[in-house]
DNA sequence: TCACCAAGTGAGAAGCGTTCTCACTTGGTG
DNA sequence: CACCAAGTGAGAACGCTTCTCACTTGGTGA
């Protein structure tokens, strides 16, 4: 049953980022605007951009596309802004977190920092951890470059 | 200005969970209810608890309530629940998160499980880490014992 | 090839957690 | 005690997300 939340491992971008699910055109839209993403991004912001591409896809149809690639694991949410979910495409489909750089937005898959003291199904002071939540936030490479000194 | 976010470190129920806003009457009494809270809850429950003590508390005060206490650092979110946030009074007032249960609702307080490579402002491959989220779920001591064999 | 129909779509309404508005009250300060 | 910034209650408003419904699409099997 893994298999739903498991994607293609050749390559940080897989054919399809729905799982199992139908790709209609508008998921192929879709799905070409979100791999084109490289930063964090909400709903609304992913339906401008999809309008961009291709008028007339509903935000219903947005919504809907979030889902199917959330349930096939390749967009996780990594926060809000301003009430709103902030969604990341999931470059890598171990298991693993996410750097998201408050300045630029970029989001980096990171390595799960947590040891195997505290991983999945592991037990800490008695009690049994089954899963976990992990987000970092700070600069990325180039935002820490361009705000050296200031 | 970190003071702000400290609170009494004698003992894990600080006489005040507002920090130094103001605290009237009604926030006595939502202060009292959060003290008594073992498990993490929603702004409605809190409002049913607070309205079980002391009928006549306006939900809009509850959440008034709960942003102080947020800005104190005497509550955090912790997840949500339908679409609501879901909180916990913080039992220890140091850098610190939690281990949610999924059955009963506890929340335990844990040290940080990152380590120094990942702390605050520290750097990571190049990037510079100035914060982080952790949520643990699991089955606290109580509860694992109970789904023994199950 | 083609009928079938589960799955998806678009537009708008609806839902719902949260925040805001406003007139009023409270409580700390001097 | 006067002052007034801060807090309150009720309900309206807000905004993100989900739902409804009639229609379309596209994968499957005969
Ligand atoms: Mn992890
Ligand atoms: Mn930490
Ligand atoms: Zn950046
Ligand atoms: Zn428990």
């Amino acid at each position: 049953m893994d298999a739903d939340h498991q994607r293609d491992p050749n390559g940080p971008t897989p054919s399809t980022l729905y799982g199992t699910a139908r790709v209609s055109v508008q998921r192929a839209v879709i799905a070409r605007v979100v791999r084109e993403m490289r930063t964090a991004f909400t709903a609304e912001e992913l339906h401008l951009a999809v309008a961009d591409a291709s008028p007339g896809i509903g935000l219903a149809t947005v919504y809907r596309a979030i889902s199917a690639m959330q349930e096939a694991g390749a967009v996780m949410t990594v926060g809000d802004r301003d009430g709103s979910a902030l969604l990341a495409l999931c470059v890598r489909n171990d298991h693993h977190h996410h750097l998201v750089c408050t300045r630029c937005g970029r989001v980096l898959g990171v390595e799960c920092p947590l040891g195997d003291a505290v991983s999945s199904a592991a037990t800490r002071e008695g009690h049994l951890i089954t899963s976990h939540e992990v987000v970092l936030y700070g600069l990325c490479v180039d935002c820490r470059e361009g705000t050296r000194g200031a």
